[in-house]
DNA sequence: AGTGTATCCTGCAGGC
DNA sequence: TGCCTGCAGGATACAC
């Protein structure tokens, strides 16, 4: 589920709360979760507070002073909650997430969980210096305005790779998961098997296009809950009910009527309109 | 350079 | 009810 939409969603929503407090305690429940050993991050971060709260694909970048970053990628079913400190009457065991994996007791009284089922998640610090050169490994921002479709066609150019392969690849462009690259190009009339330079310079046009208009639809309905994505403050997002082509094989196509078929390549399904997309 | 495969891990839906 | 299989938003490593 975390895919640009739902982390930009998160990343909001954190950047409200969280600048100005400082992390009081740190309990790692999971230390798979982590890089390093847990005594190593629990010491890097007590005492540091947030600074600011950004993006960078699909990974939310928690800025602290002193400077160091400490980067969360979600995963499959990573959640990253926010808690405002309680008053009386509350019932924390109500909010409390099934699987917490990372714990950060806030100054304030607040708390921040990461919460993780599968734990297929990542929470990894940073000197501000080698964060940059992750970054410099990643494709460019899709909402990026500096990103041109004369841009685009030149990257795709030179890669024989399907194109929803393309589009999976943070290298590439980032942000991009499986859902959003299945409606884009559902919305671009383009087959996710056509081989990435064989998409026209009118595709690939109407490619970037459709990305740029689910990324931001998304955005505005908080993102897509499948089963387990939640904002920073436990809310589902909007997105699903929009969704044309994930996950409705044998469903009509919103357009033509044609079934929509289920394919598997690259070791994920892909959802098409035969008709709509036609093949390689 | 690409592709197919496997791995990490848990939970749920569907078939029997 | 229970057991089994397949499948899931992601990233990465490997052999070919």
């Amino acid at each position: 589920m975390p895919e640009l939409p739902e982390v930009e969603t998160v990343v909001r929503e954190l950047a409200t709360s969280l600048p100005g407090l400082e992390i009081a305690k740190v309990s790692v429940i999971h230390d798979d979760l982590l890089r390093e050993p847990p005594h190593g991050f629990r010491n890097g971060l007590k005492g540091a507070r947030f600074e600011s709260v950004s993006r960078r694909g699909k990974n939310i970048l928690l800025h602290f002073f002193p400077p160091q970053l400490l980067v969360v990628n979600l995963g499959m079913t990573g959640q990253l909650l926010f808690f405002a400190p309680h008053r009386g009457g509350d019932k924390p065991d109500d909010e409390s997430p099934t699987h917490p994996g990372v714990v950060f007791e806030l100054g304030a009284g607040g708390k921040l969980v990461y919460a993780d089922i599968r734990r297929f998640g990542l929470l990894r610090r940073y000197k501000v210096d080698e964060w940059e050169a992750e970054d410099a490994r990643l494709g460019p921002e899709p909402l990026d305005p500096a990103l041109t479709p004369a841009d685009l066609q030149m990257r795709l150019g030179s890669s024989r790779s399907p194109i929803r392969s393309w589009l999976l690849d943070q290298t590439r462009i980032a942000g991009i998961g499986n859902i959003y690259a299945t409606e884009a190009l559902f919305r671009a009339g383009v087959h996710p098997k056509r081989a990435a330079s064989s998409i026209s310079t009118e595709e690939s046009d109407r490619l970037l296009t459709a990305i740029r208009g689910v990324l931001s639809e998304s955005i505005q309905a908080q993102g897509t809950t499948l089963r387990d994505y939640r904002t920073a403050s436990g809310e589902e997002g909007g997105f699903r009910s929009s969704l044309q082509a994930y996950g409705r094989e044998g469903d009509p196509c919103r357009r033509c009527k044609t079934p929509i078929q289920r394919i598997v390549f690259g070791n994920r399904s892909a959802f098409l309109c035969p008709s709509c997309q036609p093949g390689p």
